[in-house]
DNA sequence: TGAATATGCACTGTTTATGGACCAATTCTT
DNA sequence: AAGAATTGGTCCATAAACAGTGCATATTCA
């Protein structure tokens, strides 16, 4: 079956992605830069910056951190360098943890 | 005319998507989910989840952000009640800036 | 105020993302 | 080691994303 029309999101995941759009809307006023010059650095066209900055989920995720790191505004609150060391970090983790979740049929309810 | 066969993305929001990506599988690992699980709870499919672990720039950003909000990674680090202040003061400061951007032509060129 | 430009929105055609089913390989548990 | 489940990949059908365009409105600046 195709893509849904409509897909249920959470508040949390809505208000995240609309903030994210809001930042890189100000953080490109604020740099004078026009909608059409980010959609032309960003590789992208003018209409998807504006979906961007209004915060549609359906935005790739690519074309929308590529307009944040365009603007200046700092994935994860990282620096480039950070982020790099974060990806190791995070790899290193994944290569301890196991690679297939088995049953846990009962209750996943962790949380103490 | 269509969409790019192939994007050019930076390595910067290359990285970042990747790393989100390994967050989340770690995440879901670490509590138990199996892929098919957090599908079912992201209201997506298995394979969609693949992708987005994968760090698929092509993934729409809402997914993404749900997987993330559903095994508890907290985009921006913050909680859900810092995220709606952040998202108040930006849309103020929204309010101070111009509306549309004028010239200011001359290369504005930042790092990042 | 007027001119020039940015923005918002809607429409269209093409490409892509996604769901679903299926299969093979991997991996965890007993 | 065996069995059961997860994972990873492919293929197909379909809805959606995206680029482009045009145009109306809004906005900045002279």
């Amino acid at each position: 079956m195709p893509k849904p029309a409509l897909r249920p999101y959470s508040r949390y995941s809505r208000d995240a992605v609309a903030l994210l759009g809001q930042q890189i809307r100000r953080a490109r006023i604020e740099k004078k830069l026009t909608a059409g010059d980010l959609a032309e650095r960003a590789g992208v066209s003018r209409g998807l910056v504006q979906r961007i900055e209004r915060g549609d989920p359906g935005c790739g995720i690519g074309p929308v951190f590529e307009a944040a790191a365009i603007v200046g505004i700092r994935l994860f609150d990282s620096s480039p360098a950070a982020l790099s060391q974060m990806s190791d970090e995070v790899k290193q983790a994944l290569t301890l943890l196991p690679r297939a979740v088995r049953p846990a049929k009962i209750e996943t309810d962790d949380d103490f």
